[in-house]
DNA sequence: TTTATAATTGTATACGAATGCAAGATAATT
DNA sequence: AATTATCTTGCATTCGTATACAATTATAAA
């Protein structure tokens, strides 16, 4: 009983039954086209009556506008990029864009045929969250004029626009706090090495460190997974003389070194050992995390990149922008809060427990 | 520096280039056409120098498929709706189709502007997860024979595709299981009312308790959101006789059951109270956690729905489908395993603890 | 009222690719 | 070699909409 072939309505149908030209069903759709009342009300209607819209296809083939953006991403695993995704489609659905989603296996190996696939919808932008881009494809958008944004990536090709939290800084933040709560041994995980993310994050902290004539006891990779990241941290707290605090590259890893060190070591956060991440994902403010982090300032990075993205598409000759936006360290319960005196603790830490 | 116009190399130019016809290019790149093999060749080498590939807008207004899934979703702070966009949309790029992604409020509010967005770009299939649908654009739909996956998300228009695990039994199961290890004073805290997962998974509970001699003792409203669920948790357990174990509606709550137990109440997880989730998000299995919860089976899931697009997509007078898939009960940390003997536990609580 | 100006409308065409049709080229059959 | 069957190919048209252009109408100015 279901209705067979396609009903499809087009503008020819209700310029019939309106008693008009079909360009004058289309004027009353497009913005900023004259018509007048009498028509615009009488189209409005009869469209209404039929159920008329637009198709949008068709009309991206005459404008060059398909109002498609693409976002390419992976590793969803990570809250922070469904919480990106989230606010991204949601803001550029109010501008009349839509995103289509790609999904690149986390080591994003099959890039280049999905940005193949990309180009195919003539997509008007192109958002990249964390995945390499070859720079054969940026070139192809490039000349394709497609405006190209890495979120929360920052990359060798300077010819891209990127929106991204200032990961050095925020990594010297850590270091800087951890030094003042008094840790002396800091440890570091990190996570994918070949990403820029992890490379600031880790720079910032070394030189943070280093300013407080501090340096990194003890490294482990986790490559941003969160299995990998329980390893490491059973082989970094593992040893000898274990570091009595670690800056971990994004809070996903932090929850597994947390859950390591506490069910796995017998370890206690933040008296045993201190634990920092990056990101600030919702799931860090939970109670059995209520992690250290530092935030990434998720919704300016969402505004920036729209913004970028719909100059872009006014301005195809608009010289590309970098941006990276500063975020606060959330001070949580896996660090411990500044000691009232800044007591000089190079003794031992079982004397520091007789303290309180 | 920038190229300025954009470069769009259409079918004509390569034809041009190759010394050709349109249409014979066309053919080259449409499946199942006669095309000599020098031809075929000719082109396709044209075609890569001049970096050309078929522009699927312009195609989809031909064959009137666009390729394109529409995917309708909100609340993705629940881990279960990233992981199956993820999947599903995995799984659609291998059969080249993509996912245009819609997000709602977590209430669905402006639900019906969305689906008339999205029927605007002529979507070949459309999923449906996690809000809902006005029956008015469940018959739009239908009528221009779009076919419609609920994911998730039974309900009561017939007329639709569904998909979803068997929520009633799930919830039987977990009553079950509580009766079986022991738990006499039941509680449950529920997700959103207007919502079938919601009302089923209860149902389910309340029958199975029912079938052991058992009643719920307590109920409080968490709506699916975890700020809620922590004071549903707080009123339920604040009582004169708080329940021995409580079933929360989804993970996502469940978490937040779990730290209001354990943070705010002090309670112990299992040895107090019980608790049982429903979904097995990936964060279910982490140390922390460690919850015990009715799997969603999200991958069968992801399966049937992609089949009954594809089928439908195929076959428009298809008759509707709606699959409910069983999933297992996931037993971890936060429920006692099975008593070695079946003991009679009316005696008083205290006493169970001087026995171990 | 007449003229100049602006607003509105319809006609025809274009966007980029797919396809029915008929003509031309090959291959198979006798 | 002649005839028939099969493959290839190009031409012209189509999808649904937007827009340049010319024609028409309404409006303002004189």
């Amino acid at each position: 009983m279901a209705q067979q072939g396609r009903t499809r309505v087009t503008s020819k149908d209700v310029a019939r039954l309106a008693g008009v030209s079909q360009s004058a069903v289309s004027r009353v759709f497009t913005a900023g086209r004259s018509v007048s009342p009498k028509t615009r009300e009488k189209v409005h209607a009869c469209a209404e009556q039929l159920g008329y819209r637009p198709n949008v296809l068709a009309r991206g083939l005459i404008t060059g506008q398909s109002r498609i953006i693409g976002v390419v991403a992976g590793y969803l695993e990570n809250q922070f990029y469904p919480e990106a995704i989230r606010k991204l489609t949601a803001s550029l659905q109010t501008k009349g864009y839509h995103t289509l989603i790609f999904i690149t296996d986390s080591k994003g190996e099959n890039m280049d045929d999905i940005l193949s696939e990309i180009l195919d919808y003539k997509v008007d932008g192109l958002v990249i969250a964390s995945v390499t881009m070859s720079s054969v494809l940026a070139r192809r958008c490039l000349q394709e004029g497609i405006p190209v944004v890495l979120f929360n990536r920052a990359q060798e090709d300077e010819s891209l626009n990127a929106v991204s939290s200032h990961n050095y800084h925020g990594g010297k933040k850590v270091a800087e706090h951890l030094s003042e709560i008094g840790c002396r041994r800091p440890g570091y995980i990190a996570g994918l090495e070949t990403t820029m993310t992890q490379r600031d994050r880790e720079m910032g902290f070394i030189n943070g460190l280093e300013s407080k004539g501090l340096a990194i006891t003890g490294r482990a990779i986790g490559n941003f997974d969160f299995a990998e990241a329980r390893l490491a941290a059973k082989t970094l707290f593992g040893r000898p003389d274990p570091p009595d605090c670690v800056f971990v590259a994004n809070d996903h890893m932090a929850f597994a070194v947390l859950d390591t060190l506490r069910h796995d070591l017998g370890l206690r956060v933040p008296e045993d050992v201190c634990v920092v991440g990056y990101d600030d994902v919702p799931i860090a403010a939970w109670p059995s995390y209520n992690l250290t982090t530092v935030r990434q300032p998720i919704n300016q990075m969402v505004e920036e990149t729209v913004s970028i993205l719909m100059q872009a598409i006014d301005h195809p000759t608009m010289e590309r922008r970098r941006i990276y936006l500063d975020g606060p360290l959330k001070i949580r319960g896996t660090t411990r809060p500044l000691p009232e005196e800044q007591t000089d603790r190079q003794t031992d830490t079982a004397e520091l427990k007789d303290v309180s």
